[in-house]
DNA sequence: TAGTATACACTTGTATGGAAGTTCAAGCGG
DNA sequence: CCGCTTGAACTTCCATACAAGTGTATACTA
């Protein structure tokens, strides 16, 4: 008995359906394996997940609030398509809370979160070598969290990641070039160097530069892929 | 024919009943008519508002993601009391925004959109004058968009709307004092000022200021009102 | 043939019943 | 008196059926 309770007794929650129906399509959508424009149906995703259509319909209704879909009542459900205007509109909101966040990083940073950054940059160089955008997508967000964390922001962090997702869609048409990883890396490294130097404007403007930088590799996509944009 | 065409053939578009639920919910919510720490029930709810559970339901979770309520699994909702970290939290993410808001707006700001935001200063004014609290709020939420969409960034203000139903919720325990209003009509013309001369460091400081007074008067009320907060 | 009306096949929105889980209190056994 | 069990009364969550609106294709009319 006593063993039992100290293996831990599964604290693990389980996920409603509605919530694992809406992480699925997030990251479908996000990463355009769902296509921008796509028609959705709430019977047809409900026999795909097997489940009825009400935790589906939440879902939708999650997305819509998050820009993701655009839900027309009683005619149907779409994928909202690129915008150049949406990307730019969620760069300004995240520049304006990442920006704030190092600059509070400055002041509050300890040597815990500092190492969690560096370790973090280390294995983002790693996985940028190796070619595995998958790792270096999640390592980056990482990165971006453990500074939010460490200035203790993370409720700002919730907000950053709403605009994460438009810039993140949008990457995910050029990202699979290995060479455009590498110098993220280095932006991650100035940042971090800044925050630990105590160097707010330094970090701000490393922040700034950073943010600019992981769109540089997007301008004139929207005429390559005219149909996924609006 | 044609007249009735000219006569704006009702585009008036009609609300869900989950809609509905929302907005009222999320009004009482934020002026507090319904109570921190109160519980609520899908079933009485829907009897209240003469709908089935399902469109309360969706309000819940909306109200969840805005973090206005708790959705406990099984168990039961309840309206999240009212935090001085979330309302300091709600502070810095909202002065990272407007703060960017300013700033671009010092760059974009057209005659238009001064006449409006100069227009509803004085509305504010009299409103101060007059101790109409709830007219002062509408016009305050208005001189604020009116910045945002001056600035052309209507995007970042439904992040900072979220934000701000955290700030009001506490202001709802103090601003019934009347004395309270004059100093922010005072303020939001010195934004307006900077904005004009395009003297973005004035315009920062000012909205930087402007979102800290908004929160002093509320200094030690989670003493005089500890069962509102947790 | 052109135009209109209508039926039908979709869509999302709402209502309702039941499944699964939590809380609490009464009742039983020590 | 204390502790455990058990069952009733709640809750949210899900499945299903139906209501209501939209677009389209087809058939009918002039």
């Amino acid at each position: 008995m006593t063993v039992a309770i100290l293996h831990q007794p599964p604290p693990r929650i389980i996920e409603s359906a509605a919530a694992r129906v809406e992480r699925e399509l997030r990251a479908g959508i996000i990463d355009l394996t769902i296509r921008p424009g796509e028609r959705l149906s709430e019977s047809e995703i409900a026999d795909r997940f097997q489940v009825s259509r009400q935790p589906v319909r939440e879902a939708f209704i999650a997305l819509m609030r998050q820009g993701l879909v655009d839900v027309q009542p009683q005619r149907g459900t779409v994928v909202v398509k690129l915008s150049v205007r949406r990307m730019l509109d969620a760069r300004f909101i995240r520049e304006a809370l990442e920006v704030a966040i190092v600059r509070r990083a400055c002041e509050r940073f300890d040597s815990h979160y500092r190492d969690r950054a560096s370790a973090l940059i280390s294995a983002q160089d790693e996985a940028a070598k190796a070619g595995d955008h998958v790792t270096f997508q999640r390592l980056d967000s990482l990165f971006h969290i453990a500074l939010a964390e460490g200035a203790d922001c993370l409720e700002a962090w919730n907000a950053v990641e709403m605009q994460k997702a438009h810039m993140d869609r949008v990457c995910a048409l050029t990202l699979h070039s290995s060479g455009s990883m590498g110098p993220l890396v280095v932006q991650h490294q100035a940042i971090l160097d800044a925050v630990e130097d105590g160097d707010a404007e330094r970090a701000v403007a490393a922040m700034s530069h950073h943010l600019s930088e992981i769109l540089r590799a997007v301008a004139g996509l929207e005429l390559k892929f005219t149909e996924l944009f609006e």
